[in-house]
DNA sequence: CCGTATCCATTCCGATACTG
DNA sequence: CAGTATCGGAATGGATACGG
């Protein structure tokens, strides 16, 4: 029999991640769970996807305890866990890529403001422990025997 | 015919991100290339990912820009393109987030450190343009009409 | 060593119909 | 409104064989 490879057993934490909220559709529906959608319709609607696709997606990321399900009314809400609010940086990591990366210059694309100040966020930056900068190349992997 | 929904026209650039890179092996391999792999057999040994699957991700992410290819002796090498570069706040994200979240206490895991002290890095953090740290709740996404 | 081509199983996904 | 059930087409992924 084939198996599909699995990383929920890698010793990569980027790994485990992917295989966590790596699909299609699990990173936006944390992105809409940001946004403040709570319900299935909800979810459906921004996302037009499939019923039985959501339904299957949101049970994997409740199942992850990235979100989880609290009565309400005549049914539930899926709120988020600490677990999927700690996801906030990965998601505004990919948004501000998006940004820069993904539109022309004149294409015009939501955003995701301060809501004080309604001011844009600053440009994540990776930072040492002494808090200077980092560069991909000033970093180095320290594999696990 | 049914047509599976793309997001490269979406304006939300969370989802043109999830369209270029959103898939299973895609971040993986942008990860063993910010770990210095350049060879598409080191990234097959690296992944043990199965060489067709390889070779059609190695093609999509340098139609993406993501990579591109440089003439090395006999074949080519895969090199991260500035675009491909500007992912790595991504990387970094994904993997502190499965450091924390998706082991045990007494499970080791491989580390990304500072190659001139070898100590971690500084988790990420979302910050205003003020520079004082945000919360999921403090943002408000600011559609277009 | 670097890929491409082929084959097949599994999974994913979209549409729709249906139930409480 | 909130799902579940089912179906079919498409994409993914693994194994392997083959050509440069």
């Amino acid at each position: 029999m084939v198996e599909r490879t699995r990383f929920d057993e890698a010793d990569c934490p980027v790994a485990r991640s992917v295989d966590a909220v790596g699909d299609w559709w699990s990173l936006l529906i944390v992105r809409d769970a940001f946004d403040g959608s709570r319900r299935f319709g909800e979810f459906q609607r921004s996302l037009g996807v499939a019923k039985n696709i959501l339904s299957a997606r949101l049970k994997s990321l409740v199942d992850h305890g990235i979100l989880r399900t609290k009565p309400a009314g005549a049914h539930h809400e899926y709120l988020l866990t600490p677990k999927g609010e700690a996801l906030f940086p990965v998601i505004v990591a990919l948004r501000q890529w998006g940004e820069s990366f993904t539109f022309t210059p004149d294409e015009p694309h939501s955003q995701l403001l301060d809501r004080r100040n309604h001011k844009p966020l600053r440009p994540l930056k990776v930072l040492a422990s002494d808090g200077r900068p980092v560069k991909p190349a000033d970093t180095v992997v320290h594999k696990l025997t």
